[in-house]
DNA sequence: CCAAAAGTGTTCGGAATACACCCATGA
DNA sequence: TCATGGGTGTATTCCGAACACTTTTGG
């Protein structure tokens, strides 16, 4: 390239944003904030920043996650670039969007009020600026077909879970609702889940408290397993 | 942002490449071609070119599809971005890549010879420049997935096209052996396809040559259909 | 004693898989 | 006549889908 040619092509911006899917137990969430400064101050976007020219977009996003919620590691995958022309009113802005799962409880709860997040409702997102609405339907429906494939769903819930929260996620990833007995026959024949001797107590009956074998999670992602829902 | 900021931040190239996948009737493969100029003279690479801050990607690589093939229409996606800082000695580039599906006949291997375009096997890539293999390997991935779910395997297919053509087509990119009884009942029970009057002499016997159902199509589609194979 | 969630088996239909031989024809 | 690819049917197994009642316990 010229230097010509430099003043012509090089003139890029570059941001990253991150649709973050948290679930409580109850409903499944996405991490939005107001915007602090114009353009469009006060609207609500995505997680997200600027890139600079000589830093890596993975290793940001990864710190866009620990600032916002606190936590320290999660599953987490780029979905696409959104390069349109007229996306940013600031310059020709390419977003490269993420996702992320985490799950959401009371010490991330505090984090991510201080830092001013926002968790909505997963089919209750509000408009947000630029073109983030588009990336939340996009990140929406990767989260579905990887639900459905992979056992994913273990990122977005606690050490020790019960297969009622286990289905209630499954339900709102998926946007359907699911019989008990073949939810549980399906769950226990991946042998993905073991019991254990604790139970939570519930309102009424306690229920059995489980937790996700790795070793077996490992081997099956490795072979490119079909989890199928 | 102040003009100090944008100083900072808009300084980066975009660039978008294409894994252009063509199928022959025989083999699946890629189109590449060698670089004409510096860095890297000489080296094998991925369809693609720099794009300037008030072009848009899509018409872009649509162009590219139509100035290496001559093809007016192909299915197209756009795969993500290779975003990573070092992969460019020209600056920090972000590569948006793209797929396509082609049908490769006589014309177009005319037009192909004529860009100079090398045609290479599915899986004998050979070292591309940057990190175009990386590319191809994630391209790879993704129609073998949409391949299973999708019925795009039509579209790298000639408008009239034997069951043998489809079943090594769907054999390459899923990269294993099919049954042939058992491909024919689940593509007939499909009903994508129909049988036409015309049939293919083969070196033996002639085969019948069927055609792709579209209407059939738009409504799988539209209501999400699994292919699954 | 009742409301609320936990937990538990069986049946049926459809799809995937495995498998072997005949046919037409050009060389 | 034989080598090559085209074409065809059945039996088994497995999985998904549909479906209803009992258990526990706090209020």
């Amino acid at each position: 390239m010229t230097q010509e040619e430099k003043d012509i092509y090089l003139k890029f911006g570059l941001a990253g944003s991150m649709v973050l899917f948290g679930f409580d137990g109850e409903d499944l969430k996405v991490l939005i904030h107001q915007k602090k400064d114009e353009p469009f101050k006060g609207a609500y976007l995505l997680p997200g920043r600027y890139i600079k020219t000589d830093e890596a977009i993975d290793p940001v996003i990864k710190e866009l996650m620990h600032h916002h919620t606190g936590a320290e590691y999660a599953y987490m995958e780029q979905l696409k670039a959104f390069p349109k022309v007229f996306r940013n009113p600031e310059g020709r802005i390419i977003n490269i969007s993420y996702y992320a799962l985490v799950k959401i409880d009371e010490e991330m709860l505090q984090k991510t009020e201080k830092r001013k997040g926002i968790w909505v409702n997963y089919d209750e997102i509000p408009d947000l600026a630029y073109d983030h609405n588009e990336i939340v339907e996009y990140a929406k429906e990767r989260l579905k077909r990887r639900v459905k494939r992979r056992p994913i769903g273990f990122f977005l819930l606690p050490k020790l879970f019960t297969i009622g929260e286990l289905q209630k996620l499954y339900e709102k990833s998926l946007n359907k609702e699911l019989d008990k007995r073949n939810f549980r026959k399906k769950i226990f024949k991946s042998e993905l889940i073991i019991p254990t001797e604790h139970t939570k107590p519930g309102p009424r009956k306690d229920s059995v408290l489980y937790k996700f074998d790795e070793d077996k999670y490992e081997k099956l992602t490795l072979k490119g397993y079909d989890f199928l829902f």
